[in-house]
DNA sequence: ACAGTAAGCTTACGACGTAAGCCGTCAAGG
DNA sequence: CCTTGACGGCTTACGTCGTAAGCTTACTGT
């Protein structure tokens, strides 16, 4: 292999969402991430401090796919639609939603889009407070919503079902036939529809 | 140390829940928690399949911490009530929290409280699609809520902030000295609440 | 030509999860 | 009583991880 491009932050960081992409979080070793770039683990160091920088980084990558959003009069289709391209950005590296949620929702690569948001809120007429707790609910909502659907774990051992009386459990018997071909992205509009109808609701208070 | 009563998968696991609270879950290691019980890191093997299983059961020991709920008859108020106790149970270990972010929301440990949580929002007069919905918002929002407001994560490096111009970012800036001191708990409320009402105005449609 | 510096390499260490096999204890059967 | 088997814990060992420390190479400006 002849000397390839000499390696940056940049290179680092998008072979190491790359690797995340295609085997996931736990194979992104040090090493391993070194060998897609054709260099030595050691080498890294350079131009990352560690791991968990790293893991930063690559947060911070994704985050960076956010597109530019618009803003139009009606604050709910705005604030819907940035809600539905957080989305999206977060299904497209499903093996790193883990991330998002260790690491904090507000990072300096997301600060544009905090920005955003709090306008979208604070123009539909939201105090401060309000605001805040409105941007959190959703911000909290995407991500968590995504992470219970798409998150892939490995899930190796379950433990036993240490007995639960089935019969008396009636309401999930009745709802179970359904988990299975439920619609993950009908599910996500209707919680999102509810909570934007909740915060316009809780607007006139 | 004379010999310890014998181990169990009961005494292993709520040791391990113990560390994981004093110490945080990466010092949770196969051969501290040996320790902790006063034995060699393998014997843990004859109690637990391995260490995935091992978070596996913290999980559940977390989950079987949440009180038997009885249910009103205000739907509203019973979900509430629900919700927040999730909350409390969470909120007791909040360095397993990632654990909820990993594992599925739904495990046998917990089909009791996914039943009563199903059985409130049926009879409150959700069709079953909707009442999954419904109820895959306020687990998620709990959950994701009580990860980006509790999670404590060693963040050590921060990345350069990449600079943004922040004059461009007035929504934030007249936001930010909010942040500091912003009532988390509050928070919450505010978000469940919008999150009930928006559920209630659903119900009509 | 030569010193300085940046980039990558080598070696090494301690900690991790866990596979494989060993050994003491103690209850049941002759 | 002695034997036997199995259960519970221990020992050793392997491969992999993140990373500290120092070395080597190649390019830069003077």
């Amino acid at each position: 292999m002849p000397p390839n491009k000499p390696l940056s932050r940049e290179r680092v960081l998008t072979a190491a969402v790359r690797i995340v992409d295609d085997e996931g979080l736990e194979a992104l070793t040090m090493r391993r991430l070194g060998q897609a770039l054709g260099v030595e683990a050691m080498s890294l160091y350079r131009h990352v401090p560690g791991r968990a920088a790293l893991l930063d980084g690559i947060h911070e990558m994704i985050l960076s796919e956010l597109p530019r959003s618009r803003t139009s009069e009606d604050w709910i289709a705005s604030a819907r639609a940035q809600a539905r391209a957080f989305r999206r950005v977060l299904l497209a590296h499903p093996n790193a939603l883990v991330l998002f949620a260790t690491r904090p929702a507000v990072t300096p690569a997301s600060l544009r889009h905090v920005d955003t948001g709090l306008r979208i809120l604070r123009r539909a007429g939201f105090s401060i407070p309000d605001a805040i707790a409105a941007f959190q609910t959703l911000v909290t909502f995407v991500i968590g919503h995504a992470l219970s659907t798409h998150a892939v774990v490995p899930h190796e051992e379950r433990s036993a079902p240490d007995y639960v009386n089935l019969n008396e459990l009636t309401a999930l018997a009745e709802v179970a036939p359904f988990l299975k071909d439920s619609d993950v992205d009908a599910e996500f509009e209707f919680g999102l529809d509810a909570i934007l109808r909740g915060l316009e609701a809780k607007l006139g208070t």
